[in-house]
Formats: structure tokens, sequence, C-alpha cells
DNA sequence: CTATTATACTACTATATTAGTAGGAATTGC
DNA sequence: GCAATTCCTACTAATATAGTAGTATAATAG
């Protein structure tokens, strides 16, 4: 029951960005350097980020990479869901772990429950509230 | 970010206790037919509650398992922890990973607050509010 | 008093997941 | 053209998960 340190770099990485980067693209280096994280699992961790639709990117020289959008408009669950897979603590209420006994089953109701809290909870909170 | 199976099951053998046992004791086995769960790999996780106090017990003929205390006095938290370890979802948050970066780090009290919701979540849950 | 039925304990194992490494192709600015 | 960058795919070591397996210990019915 714990967060990859994909879904804890990812927030960093995208926390970095909000911070360091004023309209200019920060290179994945600098990143990697100032966050201390590998460059290259870094780089799979921004793919998924950049796959999601969340950065803006530059190739070649002086390129990098920079927010699509306003701190303010990342939900930190969309974050998480986007490099972590789904936030679902229970497997039985995934699409593929559909379980057949779910009708009579009495932890149903409560696994729910706790799905509901843990996913208001980080959809709750944006970017830009990290970053004040 | 998932619950395993040993919570999961944890969770449906202290119903089961709750609901099959009239101060009797129950086998394993029983449990582990009704449940469907290998006897082997129950056999594990009722030792972890077991462990916990959580259990009554009887060897020999006719023994088996009973809970130690009325359903409601169990919370569904304190079952979890007893087999999935603590509920923390961010290892930096742990005591062996207690971050140096702590003081400055902006997710750190996001992390928190998801620690809080989740574990005031489970705390909130008896075994008898599963029950009925 | 012994066969049966149960828990208690310890060690092993296959599979999946996590947390990376590695190497090279494509793109751009100078 | 060259250096700096992103983009893409494959591989790998370590750890965690979900079990198996075997045996010792205890209680009880007959």
């Amino acid at each position: 029951m714990k967060i990859s340190t994909k879904g804890r770099y990812a927030l960093r990485v995208m926390i970095d960005l909000a911070i360091n980067s004023n309209a200019n693209y920060i290179s994945l280096k600098d990143i990697a350097a100032r966050q201390e994280i590998s460059n290259k699992y870094l780089e799979q961790i921004i793919a998924m980020l950049n796959k999601a639709g969340y950065l803006e990117t530059a190739r070649g020289n002086s390129g990098g990479y920079r927010l699509a959008k306003q701190a303010k408009e990342y939900r930190i669950g969309d974050i998480l869901r986007a490099t972590e897979g789904d936030l679902t603590p229970i497997y039985c209420l995934t699409e593929e772990g559909e379980c057949s006994r779910k009708e009579d089953c009495k932890t149903h109701s409560f696994w729910k429950g706790l799905d509901k809290v843990i996913n208001e909870y980080v959809d709750s909170k944006t970017l830009e509230d990290l970053i004040k």
C-alpha cells in the first residue's frame, strides 16, 4: 500500500517545472540534477507525463520541457494516476479485477469508501496548492 | 498502491469468524473452504492476527479460532495494519524512510494529508459496521 | 494410550512489480 | 556538421507478493 517512486518523482518534477520554468524550457538533465533522480529513470517518468498531455516539449539544442497549463489547473490526482496507474487501493474494485461475489461481499462497500476518500483527497489539491 | 491479499483475506477471516462463531471455535479448514482461500496461506494470515492478540485459539480435536473481543471493538485499521504493515502510503513518511529534505519538500505535507485521510477512514469503521 | 484432528512454526519457491540501466535514433540551434 | 537535447525500446537486478511444503506440538474421542 505504497505510492511508488514513479508517482513521487512525477510530483517533484511537476513542482520543479512549475517553480523553475518561466515560460522557458527546462532540460531533463537540470531537473534530474536538482531532484537527484537518475537521468534515464526520469526520462521514463517524464514520458508518461508527456503522453498524458501535461507537458510541452522542445527538442534539440536548448530544448526541454515546460508545463502545458497553469499550475492551478493540474489536480495532483491526475498526475499520480498518469504515472502510478489507477489509485484504487483494492484489486477487486478495478475493471480487470471485477469480483463475482461483489453483491454479498461484506468488505466491498468498505473498500469503495476507502477508494473514495483517497481519490477525493488527491483530486482536491492542485499543483499550485503544493507550491505555496 | 494496493492493499495486498493479506489485508483483504484478513478482513474476510475476521468477518467470517464474527458471523459464524457463536462462542464456538471455528477451524481454519472451515474458514478456508467458505472463503475459498488456500489453507496454508490462510494459516500465515491467521498467525498474524493471532500474534496481534485478536483471536482466541484452541488446539486439538474440535479446536479452532474465535474472536477475542466483540466485533465492535475491532477497528478495521488495526486489522489491516496487523497484516499489511503500516498503511502509510509514502515511504518517506515511515520511520526507516525518514527523509532528510523533509523541511523544504513541497510534497511532504500533501503526503501527510493523504496518510491522514486513509488512516482516519479505516479507523472510523469497526468489524461490526461491516457485518451489518 | 493411541489415532485423529487440529494449531504452530519454519523454510522454500514461482511470479510479478519496482526501480532502475543501456543504447541508439530523431530533432534542432548554432 | 556538431553538440545538445528529446524520443523510443529493450534489458536487468533487487524486492515483494502469493503462495507451497513439511514437520512439530497439543487436545480429545474412543
